[in-house]
DNA sequence: TAGGTATCAGACCCATCAGTCGGTTTCGCC
DNA sequence: GGCGAAACCGACTGATGGGTCTGATACCTA
């Protein structure tokens, strides 16, 4: 194998294995040395690709989170119309995932921002930046809904963006421990319900 | 002083500078001589009074945690007519405080949640149970409406407790950082739309 | 006031953890 | 095939954390 190319992968192995017990078990929960008896490396290895446990998990964020939630959250509601059903499809499948899969990435961000927030500054900043694109997107979805005329005009996109994200947020670590399958079901009656109040009102007889 | 009454005024000391760091700090990212610390206390002091750390913690649970949820989400919408508006002037008021005042102890629940979540078992038996007294409390308030003839009477009641949970989980994490003022203020708007969507369509024309 | 007990002090033990460092193996390349 | 660098090994260090233990005070009661 060619030299960078194993240099590449060998990082990418600790990394996987990194974001997987660090959401498991929390960053300040999981050793280095956890990460490493999994994946049989050693101390010297580790230190050798990473400058510090800091410098190794800002780049899980970048390598490994920021795709996730992009793949997840983002991209699936890009140039759409009918913006609502794409939004509540695109929640739905996302939640889907973290009911048969508890390890899905699909949003552990809500557990690391509680578990940094107000402790470690650097890698704050690197999450709220995920958080802001997520938000950035959601707003322009909404705002292209109103234009094709799905969404009613007078709602605050900005505000129906921070509603969903606070409502996505809460709801994933509600599945964790208690039923998650119905729970899922429930919270996404009740989005729908609330997206239905934004729909304009052609229909006001 | 009493022998019991000092006991109880230490114990208490103790409790209240725990949770103020377990909370601003997290659990495991606080050390027992921390609190110590905080207090010109010895470790003696402390196992003198409590087991563990794990025991203590528990304890303030019981002591701490409780009332305050209780006080601040589920009295205030005890026993009143107009549900839906109660919750969310309970909703406002709870949130103010998280404004203000950061370690307001309002909500934070959600932080632990997050950090014991799949971590201790023992732990989240207790978190979860605050969890469920929240939630009962919010279904019996949501039938009480439909009930009194406020909230149509085919919303799914336990859907929308955890939906309300959901957000105000949500929003208290988007809240610690970022613009926490505007953010309430936007979350409460999209709120009471969607409490807007619950209510009887005496109205409909 | 004497003795007992509740309360607290702080040195100590042992495990763990982030990070270091000198050394060894593996690989690409001439 | 041999040289140099990349990749990796693992013992070690210094610091910290939970918890224990031996006492020393403060306080109550008889």
């Amino acid at each position: 194998m060619n030299k960078s190319l194993k240099r590449l992968a060998t990082m990418q192995r600790i990394q996987v294995t990194g974001l997987h017990l660090f959401y498991s078990k929390g960053y300040y929960n999981t050793s280095v040395d956890d990460i490493l008896k999994e994946l049989s490396l050693s101390k010297g290895a580790f230190y050798y690709h990473f400058d510090s446990k800091e410098d190794f998990f800002i780049q899980i964020i970048e390598n490994l989170l920021v795709r996730k939630v992009y793949g997840m959250l983002i991209q699936p509601i890009e140039g759409h119309d009918h913006t609502l059903t794409m939004i509540a499809d695109c929640f739905e499948d996302a939640l889907e995932t973290a009911v048969h899969n508890e390890l899905d990435y699909g949003f552990v961000l809500s557990n690391f921002i509680n578990e940094f927030n107000g402790r470690n500054e650097n890698i704050m900043k690197h999450l709220n930046e995920i958080l802001k694109v997520w938000e950035v997107n959601l707003v322009s979805a909404i705002q292209r809904g109103k234009f094709n005329g799905h969404i009613d005009r007078h709602v605050d996109a900005e505000g129906v963006a921070l509603y969903l994200m606070s409502a996505y947020i809460g709801i994933r670590t509600l599945m964790v421990e208690t039923a998650p399958a119905a729970r899922k079901y429930r919270f996404m009656a009740q989005l729908r319900q609330y997206f239905k109040s934004l729909e304009v009102k052609t229909t006001s007889h």
